[in-house]
DNA sequence: GTCCGGACGC
DNA sequence: GCGTCGGGAC
């Protein structure tokens, strides 16, 4: 295929998904510039491995308790905790408080707007620092994502992602198919992730309502390989010291603010008291509990 | 059972 | 590159 062809025929699939997103795209509350970077930022952490649908109403009570990072950053580690609930993956938080300290004290409570910046700080990898810059800044970056990975493979190779890392040419291909034009190339990204999030999806892709279905590859071929393992396995969830890090957590936060768990009680959590141990010394190494010398256990009080 | 708008340590 | 880190929805 011509570089001439490619982009052409790339322009029209962007104008179709840019009609789509104007009329489909979901109403969440920090899009079409309702909020600030700060505000987007939390809420691309939030939704690492986590459904948007979950994340808005914790999104929303978050961002009117700490409007911005200086307010985060100078929240008691406890309250954090707390207020992250049950959206899971508790280390989340702190390294948003984490990053939030960060910006607050190195950059004067304003977002930087290099990608390395925002890569250096606690939380922020390579995902969410693109969103960030393309998303709150309207920079022209290509945003890589599992949904994106699927859609771009699906719609110019005509193949399934592969698990892990994104690799060298799907990098390039995000790179190559991204609209030159800055405000097309913001569009464009949330309109991919969008229709890997609502339609192209994973297992069952709602190819009939596919505003792209006619430029395809993958349809074209015959959809080869859907429904097969292609992303990287996923841990169980059951038994795992997910789960009981999870309910220790979760023990600390239903206390009274200030108070801790007894021993007793804490045992009671769970019967492996092997795995249990384990599990509340991984979350005191996260900074996640303070462990007193009575072996009570309470969320960090610092 | 599978998947979900990843980051990080090693 | 691989293991770990929650919890919910379907």
């Amino acid at each position: 295929m011509k570089a001439q062809d490619a982009f052409d025929a790339n322009a029209e699939v962007a104008l179709r998904l840019g009609a789509w997103w104007e009329a489909n795209a979901r109403d969440l509350p920090w899009r079409f510039g309702r909020t600030t970077p700060w505000g987007v930022l939390v809420s691309e952490v939030m939704s690492q491995q986590t459904q948007m649908s979950r994340v808005v109403p914790y999104w929303q009570s978050w961002m009117e308790r700490w409007p911005d990072a200086r307010a985060l950053a100078d929240a008691p580690k406890a309250e954090v905790i707390t207020a992250w609930g049950r959206l899971g993956y508790p280390r989340r938080a702190l390294r948003l408080q984490e990053c939030a300290q960060a910006v607050a004290g190195q950059y004067a409570d304003e977002l930087p707007q290099t990608y390395d910046a925002l890569t250096a700080l606690p939380g922020i990898g390579d995902y969410t620092a693109s969103a960030v810059l393309s998303f709150a800044f309207g920079r022209r970056i290509a945003v890589i994502d599992t949904n994106i990975r699927r859609v771009l493979s699906r719609v110019f190779v005509g193949t399934e992602s592969r698990g892990g890392a994104a690799s060298a040419a799907e990098r390039a291909l995000a790179n190559r198919v991204l609209p030159k034009d800055v405000k097309r190339s913001v569009t464009w990204n949330q309109s991919v992730m969008e229709l890997g999030a609502v339609v192209c999806t994973a297992k069952n892709p709602l190819c009939d309502a596919c505003p792209i279905a006619h430029d395809c590859a993958f349809l074209k071929a015959g959809r080869p390989g859907l429904g097969e393992k292609r992303t990287r396995p996923r841990q169980r969830f059951q038994g795992t010291d997910r789960q009981v890090r999870g309910l220790v957590l979760a023990a600390l936060r239903a206390l009274p603010a200030g108070t801790s768990l007894e021993r007793s009680k804490v045992e009671q959590l769970w019967k492996d008291h092997g795995q249990l141990a384990a599990c509340v010394a991984s979350l005191d190494d996260d900074g996640l509990i303070e462990i007193a010398k009575d072996g009570s256990l309470s969320l960090p009080q610092g």
